[in-house]
DNA sequence: GCAGTTTGTGGATAGATGTGGATAAAAGTG
DNA sequence: CACTTTTATCCACATCTATCCACAAACTGC
């Protein structure tokens, strides 16, 4: 599905391009909401379908499970791909994501993660140095 | 699998050659990802599945885990190799792994890593000095 | 050794891609 | 209702990329 990382800008309108290799797959049509660690994802109409379809599964009684689910489905908005492949970001979603000029745009799987560059710089910083040796986990995983 | 160790130069237009005997298990497609000791792995799409599947059982509401497949799934991407064997390196993976003109492009087991020539001498060089010990360890095991 | 094949390397060219702007339609405002 | 502002659709174009093709060097089997 989705994979790679990719750089790009938002433009004066507001626009931001998806990766062509991307575009094949959306179609015309996707989903963006609110992701963890403030990134946006950003799903095919299926894959969108699916997710809610879970999502919607999980118990009520839970507050941390309805919590979640709140906050992909609520902030989920469906979005358009223009002739050049780039989409429109919600307002609420840029403050949400803290999305600048400069954007990380990535696959993961069966979603798009969209970051703003220094977001995800940190992230990574954070994220590499916490998880220490990359060898011992994939040890763990058997690769 | 992948046997033996081989030096190319990346062109003018970024291309880096695979080793023909290496070609016939790619095919036309692989999955290149950050690796250990700032190389780069490139993945048959068979292993890549098989890593991707393992990964993509990681829960996504843990942030660790969900830290480890970022990193590694977003490190990576899928590259064509053209009729003479060549495939294209993105920028962040060529800026990760310090390529600069003369590679190295050495067969793994299941995989093929690609490291600059002078990391390459490097890590040799480090690791030869520690052989020593290492070969004691071995002992420890009963290697 | 030699003819034919494979391999590594370079370049040409058409098409795809990223980015910006122009214009038209829609929505908001006093 | 007139006017401004926003949004959507379309077009322009420089740049990048994929795909071919060329060719010398190395290798192959005979």
């Amino acid at each position: 599905m989705f994979i790679g990382e990719y750089t790009y800008s938002i433009d004066a309108k507001k626009r931001l391009a998806i990766p062509a290799k991307f575009r094949k797959i959306f179609g015309k049509k996707a989903v963006i909401t609110r992701g963890l660690d403030n990134c946006l994802f950003l799903y095919s109409i299926q894959e969108w379908k699916k997710l809610a379809e879970k999502l919607s599964k999980l118990p009520l009684s839970q507050a941390d499970a309805r919590g979640f689910a709140r906050i992909m489905l609520i902030g989920a908005m469906d979005v358009d791909l223009d002739n050049a492949g780039r989409i429109l970001i919600p307002d609420y979603l840029k403050k949400y994501s803290f999305l600048k000029k400069k954007i990380i745009v990535a696959g993961v799987f069966n979603r798009v993660e969209i970051w703003d560059e220094n977001k995800w710089q940190e992230y990574k910083n954070k994220t590499e140095t916490e998880m220490g040796n990359i060898a011992e986990r994939l040890g763990e995983l058997g690769v």
